[in-house]
DNA sequence: AATCGATTCAAACGCCTGTTTAAAACCCTC
DNA sequence: GAGGGTTTTAAACAGGCGTTTGAATCGATT
């Protein structure tokens, strides 16, 4: 058991990827977790994506169960370097705050086009919690969530205790979770030329201020305009 | 290959449960799918839990996929059998019939304690859609989602179109989707404390029930009062 | 009582799983 | 260029998987 030192500094010509097999397995291995969850995914599988011998696995993680978790890890690493946290200058008006925090989350759980298979691992994580969890929610979930809730503080003018504000908080969250977790359930539910002009990122999240807005009492009531598809109207934004 | 008599009318000392095998089967299939996963769950384990031989799912259903959709479509059954869908008589006020939807829903969700292996199951299959999963969205998840449309529609007195209606509706949804789902997520962010008192079923329902009405404008926003945890006022609730 | 189809059973079938082995290949240091 | 730790390799391991088999059992009809 080592894996201490990097011992490969000219990688010539490397047979799959750029880098070393153990990073190799890690990419290799999150992407196979991701598509068929850890028991359906096999280590076989896993060791030819990654170009190496089945061995290696034991090599270098002991174990499927300790990969796993190192893949988790890794991918999370990898997204937070990928996707970086919104942040505005001071001053600015908590309505675009929050409209760029909605938007950013979208993007960070939908991207653009297909899902990066770094979400996918983490959204398995989220739905049915393994030991690598509870790591996920302090490092990365958590400190969103308190950034929201800051947000949302701004925008109740410190009316809300924070018991409410943690309930809002998740009812905005729980709206761009949909379409995440039941994409394809929505889109059986919904025509399929209204997806694009009214499901996609940017206009869910126009939806999801709007109506959050809306129930805070620091916009106008949904029903008091009749707005069309993309850009609307955050009060504050300077535009 | 029959199945088509059913050759047992006494079932005499049944060695598990009471009815015929095939329904032994049947539930003891959807317990483990819905538990472990299509892949995960093992034939061998589905047997012993139905008390048959292990070639009884071969004999009455053909192979493992097979008895997989005939177990979805069964938890399904059993499932609207269970909890029917909310009913109020004529001229009751739109506000207090979004309140029932979202209770009912939640409370079809989440169950009291436990949510039921049917649930779970059928979780599954909109989390990750297989073969089985259309059938379930049109015969179960939409009439119930049509539902919603219209007294979100009788809310907003026909001001928004429909577009914008299914947009508020995927909004409710998701704010009950996100505690089925992440509910493991939801008691990591939330203090231990809260959760009885505001994050349980009926405190959920009157929160997601105020938020959205501030929302289209037909309650007051959050802020125009501090409302503790439950039995909240909905307007037009002669109560 | 004999017959026949439906059902149950223990046992085995390949196949694939995660994991281990011991030898080969590699690369750096002396 | 020999030595020695590190890495890679092909092959095999035991065990579990879904599925199949063919005979034993059952229950009703002849």
């Amino acid at each position: 058991m080592a894996s201490a030192s990097r011992p490969n500094p000219s990688p010539a010509v490397a047979p799959a990827d750029g880098r070393d097999p153990r990073e190799r397995i890690l990419s290799a291995a999150g992407q196979e977790f991701a598509e068929h969850g850890y028991e359906a995914a096999t280590v076989r599988d896993i060791c030819a994506k990654a170009a190496v011998n089945v061995a290696a696995v034991n090599y270098y993680f002991g174990d499927k169960r300790r990969l796993y978790i190192e893949s988790v890890k890794h991918a999370h690493e990898e997204r937070v370097r990928q996707v970086p946290s919104p942040d505005w200058p001071p001053g600015t008006p908590a309505a675009e705050k929050l409209h760029g925090f909605v938007g950013n989350m979208l993007d960070r759980m939908l991207g653009s086009g297909q899902p990066p298979w770094q979400v996918r691992l983490m959204m398995r994580e989220v739905l049915q919690p393994t030991e690598a969890c509870r790591e996920l929610v302090e490092d990365y979930i958590r400190p969103h969530f308190e950034m929201l809730l800051g947000i949302l503080d701004e925008l109740a003018a410190g009316l809300l205790p924070e018991s409410q504000l943690r309930r809002v908080g998740l009812s905005v969250i729980g709206q761009c979770f949909l379409y995440r977790a039941a994409g394809d359930v929505v889109a059986m539910l919904v025509p399929a030329g209204e997806i694009a002009a009214f499901h996609a990122p940017p206009a869910i999240a126009d939806h999801v201020t709007r109506l959050t807005l809306g129930a805070l009492g620091v916009a106008e009531p949904l029903t008091h305009t009749t707005p069309d598809s993309s850009p609307e109207r955050i009060p504050g934004k300077v535009s």
